[in-house]
DNA sequence: TTTAGCACTCTCGTGTTGAGAGTGCTAAAA
DNA sequence: TTTTAGCACTCTCAACACGAGAGTGCTAAA
């Protein structure tokens, strides 16, 4: 569909309007808020031209126009302007993750936080992890007579807890040196490497490693790492969402998990670091997400660690300014993850 | 207040119907719904008696009534019978708990969505800890040249990871000796015990140490542990919530951590493990509670690991439920607490 | 190609009205 | 003394009507 540069301007100015007044818009508003150089009639003929192709639409007959979901689709995908996020703004971010304690988890709620404040919407991201889980480190600790804490530390700091019932009492001093063993034959393998160096191991250590391998697949199995969410209830501002049933589809796919890897994995899991999506109303797919917008992003190391973040918002959303903030902070990951988690 | 029968069982039915219909209560609906043996104008009276104790109200003039918080305050203090949660739902709980990773992390989420799922309402779970941080384990694992991953594993379970970049680049076998060192000499202590055995270490050692008394003592501060939300979409079909203004309220309390941890350590975190309290209306004290009702348990090994957990709805709530399934799956943690995670 | 003018349409707030549900009061019944 | 039938009264709520206001589409002129 190719519009005139008049055509944009006003499918630009009418999102831009309807963005911020939540209202339909008409031709002789728009022409007088923004001192068009033509009137209300010329606008009104491009509105009708604009509303054949499908970008914008009549509540009932006598009323101002609203973009339709194409008609954001075709802002997002031709119209919008990527610009960057204003430098103080990227600075307070920043420093705000600058100052935080030095810990993965620490800088994911944060940039939950972040995306949430910024955008006066619902975020959400996930921990960084790799298709394989690969082995880090493994600590047992004596917890009473004969049970132990198994601590499992994988590729990308993800760490696994598991407490572990044995027929038989065992000193600390025994399983630090199992510990140590796993550890050190253990490094840098994934569930396949780790599988074929059990027969090096006793029956204690085979038990252990059972365990172990189990944590591991069970990672993999799970297409996402750990969820973190905010900003839940900035959405319930929105006038779209002011009977709360609306919202409660919207947010039911984030508090869901299940639901929530789905979305991530059928959009943004196979695309590459650094490119946003943006899905708007649903796509036709996500009937929760009918009357939503979602702007993901991947972050992280392409080749080793990467994790979804992203924004749940009204359709009607400042497109740019959240796909600058996403953006953003999807950069700010990766540069953590790459400096602390690499190889 | 002293009430007759006759009034108690008015009261007791008046909330009961109010609770399912959401609607005011007139006086011959209850005598035809519950064949009540004496008239309708008998009620009348009764209701005009109740209302003026403060129990009940009308919303306007030829209204039916609604109780008023009064109302439930005295039906949760003296009417309410503890009856237990049905066996099989019991055992499908308990079945849920049995078959779930053998984790802390994941029972506490576990007990998050079955309270919510059980009341349908929002859901909270703190981590269990003990006043006093208590050293249990350090790891310290090299990741790259002069970085290192300090895992810091306390009494509860809880696991403190945090990067430390250091001065000079260090082998893992290094790390691993200094770790094992302070594990072993440190083992449950807290953090004045842990800064008595400064001396013994040397610089490298000492600067370990200065991060773990730092953590420690940042847990220390903090009043609660990771907090597990669940159902937060729950409350949003109720009703009264329908304009989510209102939701937003109250569900903000439960997204902000600070105002949360304000909440449960003025009422809860001072209270015995078995105790409920019921919160209604904010009782006057939390402005956003002013349209819900929280119930609230402490779980746990009283002298040493306690945790909080409850359930937040709306005022109109059924309290006998929610109180049986909230006390109900406090103990199923706190038996999970002291079998594996005791001294 | 653009624009002024105009008739037409639809929403929305306001006011009115009648049905329905519920109350409080009074006087009779138990 | 307590309970109940009867009745007038009150208030909400849904339905309907109506006019103002905003906006449109079309036509004819610039």
């Amino acid at each position: 569909m190719r519009l005139t540069d008049r055509q944009k301007l006003i499918l630009t100015l009418i999102i831009h309007e309807h963005i911020h007044s939540a209202q339909p818009v008409g031709s002789s508003t728009l022409v007088r808020k923004y001192d068009l150089t033509f009137s209300s009639a010329t606008v009104r003929n491009e509105m009708a031209n604009l509303t054949d192709y499908g970008f914008l639409r009549q509540p009932h007959t006598s009323a101002g126009r609203v973009p339709t979901e194409d008609g954001y689709r075709y802002f997002v995908g031709n119209l919008v302007q990527k610009s960057a996020l204003p430098t103080n703004t990227r600075r307070t971010i920043t420093h705000q993750f600058y100052q935080s304690r030095q810990d993965i988890e620490q800088w994911l709620k944060l940039a939950a936080s972040v995306l949430a404040n910024q955008s006066q919407a619902a975020s959400l991201v996930t921990a960084p992890r790799s298709e394989k889980a690969i082995f880090k480190h493994i600590e047992l600790i004596a917890t009473r007579a004969r049970q132990i804490l198994l601590v499992l530390v994988l590729m990308g700091g993800e760490v696994r807890q598991q407490f572990i019932t044995l027929e038989e009492p065992i000193q600390q001093e025994a399983l630090s040196k199992i510990a140590n063993q796993l550890s050190h034959l253990c490094h840098q393998c994934d569930v396949d490497g780790i599988q074929r160096l059990r027969p090096q191991f006793d029956l204690l250590g085979q038990e252990i490693l059972d365990v172990l391998v189990n944590e591991m697949t069970l990672v993999e199995k799970s297409t996402t790492g750990e969820i973190y969410l905010d900003g839940m209830t900035n959405v319930l501002s929105e006038p779209e969402f002011s009977e709360s049933s609306q919202a409660r589809h919207a947010l039911h796919i984030l508090e869901e998990p299940s639901l929530l890897e789905n979305l991530l994995a059928s959009t943004v899991m196979n695309s590459d670091v650094g490119g946003i999506q943006v899905l708007i109303g649903g796509e036709g797919t996500w009937e929760e997400l009918r009357q939503c917008s979602v702007v993901l992003a991947r972050y992280g190391d392409p080749n080793t660690l990467t994790g979804s973040l992203g924004v749940l918002g009204p359709i009607r959303m400042p497109y740019d300014r959240t796909i600058s903030t996403v953006s953003f902070v999807a950069n700010v990951l990766s540069d953590l993850v790459s400096q602390n988690l690499g190889t």
